[in-house]
DNA sequence: TCTGGGGTCCTAGGACCC
DNA sequence: TCTGGGGTCCTAGGACCC
């Protein structure tokens, strides 16, 4: 005995070139491409020509010479995403975000007051046409990864349920790269053994399918195939990490010019950290080489903290380590992204905030003058205006 | 294909503790 | 003194998603 299609995934289409469409009547109707080096986004004008996300600028303006090609506007993006979210809130309480453009709804309580799942998402459509402006496909089925593939069915612009008895008919014939999580890797592993479809991994033992893709994707891989998936709408999800990085381009960077690119990285995401009220306990530092291998080196803090003359420190640490390794083979990209993130009021405020054996602010500031010219000391002091951050916070061994 | 920027989850070895 | 099992944390890497 199945339950009811109840679940909703909503998913606005092409969102980014969608807002800049929206925002500029020129635009409305024409191949848009947003992001100049690498395709962030398309819209399907664009994508009728072949243009996909990802993709790299020079192989999209070949294909779509007409397009016109505008840089991210991500407040526009960020803004528009809390419109569509507030729909939804105002649709359900039970909503899980999965990202700025997209989230899963369990409206099988709305039966009364509301309307069938499928005259809700309908309505969900409408407003957010009439209120935001936006096309948004919703998917309806019983599990959230099925409500997902019908949502990404559906689209441009679609409603799609899928009943309850009718799951088979709908999933088994699709492709298996349309399972949430199978990617090039995983595709062309299943391929290798002449499977194609859905229906196909579906015929597999687990136990196959688990030696083939590795415990944990193998078995989730081949429950989805089997229309298992018990995971609720959960709306107690919070980001796990932040993080923010930079491609580098090519040319040779000073060992100057990497820090301060470091440090501009660790004051936006120490910032976006206190703006969230959260701590982080350890940080990643990401790098690509100039072969383009990456590469990633991290350490955990015993105390949690949302400093950014903390923060910096260990980054800089971690990169100091990594110098000679970037100096032979010249780097690409650097990143940094922090995790074990937990709420700001959940770490004492007693805490030591300030040791007396080295790394002062004042310090931080000096060498920032320094490098940077006194320009920069307005930021430099800003990133450090709290003055809470010590040694002591860092690992023992450091 | 000469390659963004933001995330999630899983694997695996070693350290360390009981 | 030696051996063992179980659990957690840390670090590094990889696949995948939008």
């Amino acid at each position: 005995m199945r339950g009811e299609a109840t679940v909703l995934h909503a998913d606005l289409d092409a969102f980014y070139a969608s807002v800049e469409q929206r925002d500029a009547p020129a635009l409305q109707a024409r191949p848009v491409i947003v992001g100049g080096g690498v395709v962030l986004a398309a819209s399907y004008e664009a994508k009728a020509r072949g243009v996909r996300t990802a993709m790299g600028g020079r192989q999209a303006r070949d294909l779509c010479p007409d397009a016109v090609v505008v840089p991210p506007r991500m407040d526009a993006y960020s803004a528009a995403s809390r419109d569509v979210f507030a729909i939804f809130r105002d649709t359900t309480p039970l909503v899980e975000g999965l990202s700025i453009d997209e989230a899963f709804l369990e409206v099988g309580g709305l039966r009364r007051i509301a309307g069938t799942p499928e005259q809700v998402a309908a309505r969900l459509r409408e407003r957010v046409r009439a209120e935001v402006g936006l096309a948004i496909s919703v998917g309806v089925a019983r599990t959230k990864f099925l409500a997902k593939v019908a949502s990404a069915v559906s689209k441009p612009d679609g409603l799609l349920v899928v009943e309850p008895d009718r799951e088979e008919e709908f999933l088994l014939p699709l492709p298996v790269e349309r399972l949430w999580g199978v990617g090039a890797v995983t595709a062309e592993k299943l391929h290798r053994l002449g499977i194609h479809t859905v229906g196909q991994l579906a015929e597999l033992e687990a136990a196959t399918a688990e030696r083939l893709l590795g415990r944990a994707t193998g078995a989730h891989l081949h429950a989805l195939a089997r229309l298992r998936d018990p995971r609720p709408v959960d709306t107690t999800r919070r980001r796990g990490s932040i993080g923010s990085q930079r491609a580098l381009g090519n040319r040779p960077r000073s060992v100057d010019e990497l820090d301060l690119i470091l440090t501009q990285i660790m004051d936006r995401l120490a910032r976006r950290l206190r703006d969230k009220e959260r701590v982080c306990r350890t940080l990643v530092l990401r790098l690509r080489y100039g072969d383009y291998a990456k590469a990633t080196r991290s350490r955990s803090l015993r105390i949690a903290t949302d400093r950014t003359a903390v923060l910096l420190a260990v980054a800089r640490g971690l990169l100091a380590a990594s110098q000679p390794e970037i100096a032979q083979r010249g780097i690409t990209l650097i990143g940094v992204s922090l995790s074990q993130l937990a709420r700001a009021d959940s770490v004492p405020p007693e805490l030591p905030i300030d040791g007396d054996d080295g790394l002062r602010l004042d310090t931080v500031l000096d060498a920032v003058r320094d490098r940077f010219g006194t320009a920069s000391v307005g930021r430099a002091a800003q990133l450090g205006r709290d003055p809470g951050w010590s040694t002591p916070l860092l690992p023992e061994h450091e």
